[in-house]
DNA sequence: CATTTTTACTAAATCGCTTTATCAACGATT
DNA sequence: AATCGTTGATAAAGCGATTTAGTAAAAATG
């Protein structure tokens, strides 16, 4: 049996060379495989053959094989994607499964993701589902329709068996066969309470995430844990939890408000996430707390504008887009070797991003802006 | 001639019903056409007429338009993409050219594409140029050879005539034939000077953008404008510009503090952006200066985490997501009515967010906080 | 010199669908 | 009785590649 390695499309020049302005008016319809072939005077089979390096064309001199080389450049010639798709059943497509591409989480995974699909020769669809069930449940069928060769759900519940490789990003995976792209949460926690701790904080508050939320139960235990081994109490009464679907700041807000009616003291807090961060901290401020003065506040993710707060936010940060970059990575691997051994699990290290929203309890000065941008 | 409707691609059904719970496994290889009219005791062509809706079909009895149709749903037939659109030449896929996903205005944008193109049963590729002139060049003619039926390119320069239609967003649009989606600065110009005036400012800076950027001319001369129509004298020792080429407000930051180091007086600055307004705020803190109270400050675009500053911004807010829309629905008018006459600008408008950065002259009191999520 | 092997190719089937041209059967008109 | 129009289909030609099975000629081998 003749060995076959199935030729990617074209991909976009890595180097990073200037080229030379393209010239305006650049309209051009295809030349055919067949077009080509009758112009070298040789059969559409020879040409293909050589083109796609087939072992089969091992014998044809090189003679040959450089015309075919010159004609396909002069003429420019592209293989029809349709026409081979059609034979091949590759599409060089793979699907992207999003809550939503607007929020900055997602995004920052997609620019990942993106990186090294492109790198590879692949193109993307982009679906949002904006958490309708519905649609989680329909937007895989159709990518399958639109014949991707995988698929990757970000930040999304996945229960479904396709007939093509999954990976998902911070997804529950209750499926056999899925690669989850996960946090090593035990490591987040450390960091984030250690700092604290470092700090000199003991009475801290925490806000949990959503019921419904992929990452919420795994971090809360996570953080008992931690707790638990650096001697730090949690109270009860410093506890709460977002409530909601909205992904706005309010939420945050809200669960600060009520750890401040309370009346329990604390000087420092733990949020869920980024967003909720910044609820908190107008909470604070609107409390006559100052932020991080008189309460330090650790966020989670660091999205993208967790660095433009005034202060900018101290953070534990997701590699989100080396998240994506994983995702990718483990796909097209498990594409093109499906033999492969698979781990159901990818773990990625957190890095707690100290900015301004943290420093030494009750000390009153602000600690040195050391910004990471 | 027969009168002939592409038809569609099945598209994600746009009612919000919940979908039953679907049945995990639901591995499926698919049924051909052929196999279906094999089954049906027809032949393919009539199975595809009928299914197609073709006016050809029309003499075909009732009887037997429903016998196929049963069939179809009863194998859950779907068409193979790439043998339909081989023959077809149409693929219902777009290509959305953008500077970086995950900056928030071209995510934005993406949105507004997004629903539109998917609601009506089209799908899109991304590529991120991350303003390399090479992919800038390189990605559109990717996204031809992978025969897409048109192009959308957000904030990016273009100068390529392309075989395909071309919408672009905020572009620089000197190629005839392409549509322009654009805000309508004037007005924009018009909304944040009026509300800088009437809370009694005279004395503003202002920070143009790069020179490199699209918007940064036309934004300025029609800033002129209306300064000029207002009786507002604009002071050039008041006048500053980005510089450099990253998405941080690192930029914003250095800009205003050339202007608070000129030792000009001001009690209002018009950023470029929000997140050049974002750096700016963090200059005037930390020169001792209050915001709002001791000088209000305006942003440009309203994105995402324009309202989840704190204090939130005041921005003039161009409607990205609608105007990622409008080049969908006009790039899909355009593509499937070949003929229709073609506008090269599509203008929207602007809407001045108020927020909790802008505040009266020298009043040192704080405005109601009324926030738009 | 006869036979095998290698070299240099090609014919043709196939992928799954769309669409035009054609056709048979039948009732209605001339 | 010949012609026509309608009804209810189908055959077959692509779309533009990939790939297997061959084949004719040249070179190598016994």
């Amino acid at each position: 049996m003749t060995q076959k390695k199935p030729t990617k499309p074209t991909k976009p020049s890595a180097s990073p060379k200037t080229t030379k302005p393209a010239p305006a008016h650049a309209v051009r319809k295809p030349m055919s495989l067949k077009n080509l072939a009758e112009h070298l005077d040789l059969s559409p089979a020879t040409v293909s053959l050589v083109i796609n390096r087939s072992s089969v064309a091992d014998s044809i001199p090189q003679d040959t094989k450089d015309r075919i080389f010159a004609a396909a450049r002069k003429f420019k010639y592209r293989p029809n994607f349709f026409a081979r798709s059609l034979r091949t059943q590759r599409s060089f497509t793979i699907g992207v499964l999003v809550p939503e591409v607007s929020d900055g989480y997602s995004a920052s995974v997609m620019s990942g993701v993106e990186d090294y699909l492109l790198q590879e020769g692949y193109f993307y669809f982009v679906a949002s589902h904006r958490h309708r069930a519905d649609l989680i449940d329909e937007y895989p069928r159709v990518f399958l329709e639109r014949a991707v060769d995988g698929l990757i759900a970000v930040d999304t519940p996945w229960h479904l068996n396709l007939s093509v490789p999954v990976v998902t990003v911070s997804g529950h995976n209750d499926v056999k066969g899925v690669t989850n792209i996960a946090l090593n949460h035990l490591r987040a926690a450390e960091v984030a309470l250690k700092h604290l701790l470092h700090l000199g904080h003991r009475q801290i508050a925490f806000i949990k995430g959503q019921e419904f939320s992929s990452d919420t139960a795994v971090r809360w235990s996570n953080i008992e844990r931690v707790a638990r081994q650096l001697g730090l109490k949690i109270n009860p009464a410093l506890v709460t939890q977002l409530e909601g679907d909205s992904p706005s700041p309010q939420l945050g807000y809200k669960a600060t408000k009520w750890l401040l009616s309370s009346g329990e003291a604390f000087t420092a807090l733990f949020a869920f996430n980024d967003i909720s961060a910044m609820g908190a901290i107008r909470a604070l401020r609107e409390s006559g707390r100052a932020v991080p003065e008189d309460v330090s506040v650790i966020g989670f993710d660091d999205i993208q504008s967790a660095a433009y707060q005034n202060p900018s936010l101290t953070t534990v940060r997701q590699p989100l887009r080396e998240m994506g970059r994983a995702a990718a990575e483990i796909l097209l691997k498990r594409i093109n070797r499906p033999g492969s051994e698979l781990h159901d699990q990818h773990i990625v290290e957190p890095e707690l991003v100290i900015r301004e929203t943290t420093c030494p309890a009750s000390s009153g000065r602000r600690p040195p802006s050391k910004q990471r941008h």
